[in-house]
DNA sequence: CAAGAATCCTGTCAGC
DNA sequence: TGCTGACAGGATTCTT
């Protein structure tokens, strides 16, 4: 999915069209995504104010007048497309259109329908049921290695897997995983409650600075994936192991013994690592 | 309780 | 060109 670099790139796009701004109509053009969508989600979504949002890891929060907030997910192929108004027919897989009194058209585009859509209390944002079990932000200054080794000790999975759960920290996916655990030199392979110390020590500014490069590129855009102008982020090309099995490691010294970056399975998920220089 | 597998859904791409 | 199977940014739910 979009993780927290292109979520954060497209809730800023959300923003820049809709903050400030009223909702002139909502459609929906299917009863569910993930979930149902809430009950006269449309109805409650035309003529609303639209006053700000905010992200909690791969979450949007856009706050409306009134006390409610509309959560979004992107799931795994979720995107924004904002278009002037105008075109009468709905893009294949845009599941709900908003337009604002401005003449934008944002269109919530999903083809495998891994995403939702929730309204819930502002005041109670972060005690909704996807948002409750949520780990720290790895950008605020809450996020320290004490925290993170706390979170992994005497967890007996890969450090892989651990920085994907979404209860360890929010907002990593697998890209990011991968790219900050090279960043740290550490193995994915690495069993969780053994990163600790001065391992833990590099791995967080590691996380914290992927995070960073990636969201001052516009994220990373791949098949379907774009900002919501439709510019394309370009994150994509710094990465380091992501997608390159077999290429040469650019931080090995070379061969003899550099073998390239490998991929292996991890949980099911591709995992893509150089064993030289991840330990 | 914790960890791993199965699952939802559609599109794309490699290989035959 | 067309078919088939593997695979894809996620996270819940089900099994061990």
């Amino acid at each position: 999915m979009p993780e927290l670099p292109e979520v954060e790139t497209v809730m800023r796009g959300l923003a820049a069209r809709l903050e400030g701004r009223t909702i002139r109509l909502a459609r929906i053009h299917r009863p569910d995504l993930r979930w149902p969508f809430p009950a006269g989600l449309a109805a409650r979504l035309t003529g609303a104010h639209v006053l700000g949002f905010r992200r909690r890891g791969k979450y949007i929060l856009m706050r409306l007048a009134g006390g409610e907030s509309v959560l979004i997910h992107l799931g795994m192929s979720g995107r924004m497309v904002i278009t002037p108004c105008g075109a009468n027919t709905v893009p294949a897989h845009e599941h709900l259109t908003l337009e604002t009194e401005e003449g934008w058209r944002i269109g919530f585009v999903d083809p495998r329908r891994f995403g939702c859509v929730d309204l819930l209390a502002t005041a109670a944002e972060d005690a909704h049921r996807l948002l409750a079990g949520l780990g720290p932000e790895p950008l605020e200054a809450a996020f320290t290695p004490a925290v993170l080794e706390a979170a992994l000790a005497g967890r007996i999975t890969p450090i892989k897997a651990a920085l994907l759960d979404q209860r360890t920290v929010a907002g990593l996916g697998n890209i990011y995983v991968c790219e900050a655990l090279f960043r740290a030199g550490l193995s994915p392979r690495r069993l969780a409650h053994t990163v600790a110390g001065a391992a833990v020590r590099r791995l967080v500014p590691a996380i914290q600075a992927t995070l960073t490069e990636a969201i001052a590129a516009g994220g990373s855009s791949l098949r379907d994936y774009v900002q919501p102008s439709g510019e394309l982020g370009y994150f994509q090309h710094a990465w380091k192991v992501y997608g390159r099995e077999g290429e040469a490691c650019e931080q090995c010294p070379g061969p003899p013994g550099c073998t390239g970056i490998a991929r292996i399975v991890q949980s099911g998920r591709s995992t893509f690592y150089c064993r030289r220089m991840q330990r």
